[in-house]
DNA sequence: ATTATGTTATAGTATGCCTATAACATAAGA
DNA sequence: TCTTATGTTATAGGCATACTATAACATAAT
């Protein structure tokens, strides 16, 4: 799976790096199981430092999108704690929907985009 | 319009600031043509520094929210730059529902949260 | 035995956030 | 007209975060 860092972009590398890997899961091109580069692994192929990689693997792993296994690395195991997720993104959503509700996007065009982007998922 | 500031939040002061003000449009608590408080008073009402309600202001300008006029401070007028809006808001989905499909989130449950937050714009 | 791993610690630099104070021209109100 | 409140701009300091640089350690694989 290809990581790449915008490093002119003003979100931070570390952000970068976890919404990569989750859009990476999401979309099947990491699955259960697998095991992401090392820290220091990844940290030299993208030109970062390796407390930067092991900063996002940490939130990672404390949000549960993998587990850290001395043996295997950084594994994809994803926490199934769905009534959790389901609170943060409606949070996300009422601030994120609110700014186009003022831009006059309707909701059926909001679902369009939402087919859209699970379209992707396959 | 009440706004309220969680000082605890690790979300900056004037992000919280503007998220408020954008869903009190998205919601009708202020319409186009109402006047936000002067800089110094909200920053007074809310008990930050003026810097800090000045920043905020000055970047919903920037995204088209609001006009700062002279004589009547800072008045809610939409630049209605649709097009614009709908390529922020799939960026910002495609990484907020590649979370939720990490936990399992269906397209159908997407639907119903946005639903649901739709009803609160009426 | 060597190598690579995750983990932890310390330290330095840079940037962003928030505050404090001050000053200015302009517009409104008395 | 005088006073007050406004947006705007400038400078500066404290603080937290982001990123980097070294270093060290125990553990597991080769």
């Amino acid at each position: 799976m290809l990581i790449e860092i915008d490093f002119n972009s003003d979100e931070a590398i570390y952000v970068q790096l976890q919404n990569q890997i989750i859009m990476g899961i999401a979309m099947n091109l990491i699955r259960e199981g697998d095991s992401l580069p090392s820290v220091r692994q990844l940290a030299n192929t993208v030109g970062i430092n390796m407390h930067t990689v092991n900063k996002a693997y940490a939130i990672l792993k404390q949000e549960g999108f993998i587990q850290l296994d001395r043996r295997r690395g950084a594994v994809i195991a994803i926490d199934m704690d769905k009534a959790r997720a389901l609170l943060e993104m409606r949070e996300q959503l009422r601030v994120l929907l609110a700014r186009g509700r003022c831009k006059d996007i309707s909701k059926e065009e909001v679902h369009a985009l939402v087919d859209e982007i699970y379209e992707e998922y396959r």
